[in-house]
DNA sequence: CAGACTATCTTTAGTTG
DNA sequence: CCAACTAAAGATAGTCT
């Protein structure tokens, strides 16, 4: 995306990838936040890096929403 | 981001914020993918619409590890 | 190995059809 | 409502420290 478009495949180099995914968690985190507070949208979302690291993002009524949707399916 | 940058609040009106949602959440799936892609990543993502639509993007293998960790869990 | 920088690519707000 | 366009803002690969 820069200097020179690269493609998407898996980035063999593992520091390389590792990079990438630090910058790229964060953008996509930066995008969901954004994505939630324009549109007044509920999000989740869970990230298991390659080597086993896991990250998360849920809005603010994410969790509760699915929680509702869990006893109305229940009951 | 824009002709005028936008700020990150939500948008009143009701037509804007569809059309927002709309790109926005295009955007959103397509970093996703990419971010599996390239750096070997399992992702799950899961967007409640204020409309109360679902869109969802889970990376090949996201499903299936969720539930082995379902299994570990309980066993 | 984590952060700062920056040239360049990608996304997108606003617009028009 | 959808798609195309485009200028401008945002994201980021590569580099350097």
């Amino acid at each position: 995306m820069v200097r020179q478009r690269i493609q998407i495949k898996k980035i063999d180099n593992v520091t390389a990838r590792q990079v990438t995914f630090s910058k790229r968690r964060r953008g996509l985190i930066k995008k969901a936040q954004e994505l939630s507070t324009l549109c007044d949208a509920e999000i989740g979302l869970i990230v298991f890096s390659s080597t086993g690291k896991l990250s998360e993002y849920s809005s603010s009524r994410f969790l509760s929403l699915l929680f509702s949707l869990h006893l109305s399916f229940y009951h």
